[in-house]
DNA sequence: TATTGTTATACTCTATAACTATA
DNA sequence: TATAGTTATAGAGTATAACAATA
C-alpha cells in the first residue's frame, strides 16, 4: 500500500515548510535558530545557568558560552552574577529580548489561528488524535534504542 | 480557543520526533543532513553537474564542492569528466553511494508503515486531507513574500 | 562575455580536552 | 574532589568575492 509513502511524504512537506516559515522569521529578526531556541527557553523559565542551559537544550557547555557571546553582543540577554555561587552565572533577557519572545509567541499564535482555519471542529479533534498517534509511535521507535 | 495552539503544538513535536529519527539514522551511516540530501538528491536525477546540485539544494556552488569533496573522501560519490563541457564535472553514486540511497529508501518505506499502522482507512483519508489543508495554508503564506 | 568550479576568507554551530576559579 | 565556565583546537556547513579555465 503506498498510502502510507504519501501521508510520510505530505508529512515531511508540512515539516519542511515549517522550518522554512521558521527560518524567514529568523532572518527577519536577524537571529540564527540554536540562538531562538536558547531564548525560548530563557523565556519559559527566566533566568538560568549557562549548565542549565547546556543541558535543556542538549548541547555542549562549550557551545553555550558562544550562543551567550552571540546573544550578548546582539542585546537580547546579559550575563548576571549569581547570587551564592561565584562560578556561574545567571542568563537573563534583555527588553529587547524580552520584546523579541513576545514577537516569536505572537507570531506562534498568528500562524496557528491561520493553519487550521479551515478545518472543522471534528476535523481538528481527529488530527490532533491522529498526531498523538503518531508521536506515540515515534516516541516507541526512539525509546528502543537510546 | 487554544486548540488552534496545541494542534500546532503537535505538529511540532511530531516534526522534532521525526528530526531525531533521521539524525539518528544519519548517524548510523556515519553521514550528515546536508550530504544525506544530496545524496537523496543524486539518487532522484542520476548524474548531476555540481552547479545544478547547487540550485536544486538551494546552497551557493562553493558549497557543494565541500560537501562533494566530504563524500568523494567517504566513497559515496565520484566526481567524473563532463562529456562536453570540459568545465564541469558529473556527480555520480558510487556502489557504496548506491547501496545508501536504498538503504535509505528502505528506512523510509519502514517509517511509513510504522506511523500509520494504526490509524483507519477514514482516519488516514481524513489526515491526508488536512495535511493538504495545512500545506496549502503554508504555500499561501510563503508566498506572499519571497 | 558568461559560466564552472576552486581558492581565499570569514562566520556560526558543534565537539572534546585542558585549565582556572570556585564549591 | 567535583563543578562552572572559559581557552584551545578542530571540523562541518554556510556565504561572498576573486580567479582560472573553458564556453
Amino acid at each position: 500500500m503506498s498510502r502510507d509513502q504519501d501521508l510520510l511524504d505530505r508529512l515531511l512537506l508540512v515539516t519542511s515548510m515549517l522550518a522554512a516559515d521558521q527560518e524567514r522569521f529568523q532572518r527577519e529578526h536577524d537571529l540564527t535558530g540554536p540562538r531562538v531556541h536558547l531564548l525560548w527557553h530563557l523565556g519559559t523559565t527566566g533566568a538560568v545557568r549557562q549548565a542549565d542551559l547546556a543541558a535543556a537544550l542538549r548541547v555542549s557547555p562549550r557551545n553555550i558560552t558562544g550562543l551567550v557571546d552571540g546573544l550578548v553582543a546582539s542585546g537580547h540577554v546579559r550575563r548576571e552574577q549569581h547570587p551564592t555561587d561565584r562560578r556561574a552565572f545567571l542568563v537573563t533577557l534583555t527588553a529587547s529580548g524580552t520584546a523579541f519572545i513576545a514577537a516569536l509567541r505572537r507570531q506562534h499564535r498568528d500562524l496557528a489561528r491561520d493553519l487550521f482555519a479551515e478545518l472543522t471542529d471534528s476535523r481538528r479533534a481527529d488530527l490532533l488524535a491522529s498526531l498523538d498517534l503518531v508521536a506515540a509511535r515515534l516516541a516507541n521507535l526512539m525509546g528502543e534504542e537510546t
